[in-house]
DNA sequence: GAATGAATGGGGGGAACGCCCCATGCCCAA
DNA sequence: TTGGGCATGGGGCGTTCCCCCCATTCATTC
């Protein structure tokens, strides 16, 4: 992502951020035309970094760069209302045109991102909790040990996990991974 | 596929089959210079009908289109000896450039076959009994009903799992299914 | 104030899993 | 002949699941 930013032209880097504390702090300090947000990075906490650097920030743009193209977190994003969203294997025009467009003072959204979007997420819509009992489930956790994660009982996570399966319209782990993947909800599994 | 195949030109359709069967029974009949085989189609038991295609018509080219991408799947395709191999959203400029290369007497295997083999198969060398048991349990059948369906003991599809996991290097099911869709060995989960 | 959704958490119990042990037969290569 | 891989199948047992029942609090909306 670097390289493409770099080879963006008129456009100077004032700062680099190793993680999303550092991004936040970097931020309120050189109150920067563009933040370009690396989502996959440590400590970058989704829409939390986001909504940080909109109170410490106001006027910086926002553009997101992200590997998950799960609908619902796609859709989420566009929901936060960030400057720019765009997948990790964006082209280099593309990203000198959209980031021309955010910095005159519009927003833009990856194409492949609007196609996606338009065919509809074909999974259910999922509450936060479900949807990160979902990963856990997904990264193999037992029950016991997603309760130790969130710090709920596994009669909380049993309960969420049961959701998921009406949500879904299965009755085992194995049938709502399926689904899951499916409805693309565990892409960012499928990425490296 | 059809229009595809209609659209090659100098080729004529002299049969067309419903399933693999019918389609290994007009083989023998016609004995035609090609055969182009949709694995996805009813009775298409994989590589079976080209092994019997192959001993009832010896002569005739086998080229396969398929939509399932894992990469254990294909080579086995290239392995079992086809002629062609294609994926169903193959162009019509490359069929094109393919079939003819089958039909004086050379291999195709679509580009984007091939990088993806060469990138190679993340995911282990699975037995075909195992590929069976991974194929069911992601369908989301117990252990009892995965016996009932293959019709071997409970306790042999334990087995099998069990090798899953030690393949897999994970110890739940849950793992397994992420891993095994990471590998790309159910990758024809996820499509329509 | 009432209703609803989300998140939370408990008991109970039958079913299923996951893994240990035990074992056989077939096929093929060394 | 031996050994290994594959496929098969059993007992036993502790753990986990899955679903039924019970329940609370909080926030939001009408």
């Amino acid at each position: 992502m670097r390289e493409l930013v770099e080879n963006l032209g008129a456009v100077e880097v004032v700062a680099e951020a190793g993680d999303g504390l550092e991004a936040i702090a970097l931020c309120r300090k050189h109150r920067p035309d563009l933040l370009i947000l690396d989502v996959g990075m440590p400590l970058a906490n989704g829409s939390q970094v986001f909504a940080d650097v909109r109170r410490w920030s106001p006027d910086s743009k926002v553009a997101v760069f992200t590997g998950f193209t799960a609908t619902a977190m796609l859709a989420d994003w566009i929901a936060a209302g960030v400057d720019g969203l765009f997948l990790k294997d964006c082209s280099q025009a593309e990203l000198t045109r959209g980031i021309a467009l955010i910095l005159s003072g519009g927003r833009y959204v990856m194409e492949a991102i609007t196609e996606r979007l338009a065919e509809g997420s074909s999974g259910p819509d999922l509450t936060d909790r479900e949807r990160e009992v979902l990963a856990h489930i997904a990264s193999g956790l037992t029950t016991k040990q997603i309760g130790e994660q969130l710090f709920i009982s596994p009669k909380t996570v049993e309960k969420h996990r049961g959701a998921l399966f009406e949500k879904f319209n299965v009755t085992s782990v194995a049938a709502l991974l399926t689904a899951a993947f499916k409805a693309g909800m565990l892409d960012h599994l499928l990425q490296e």
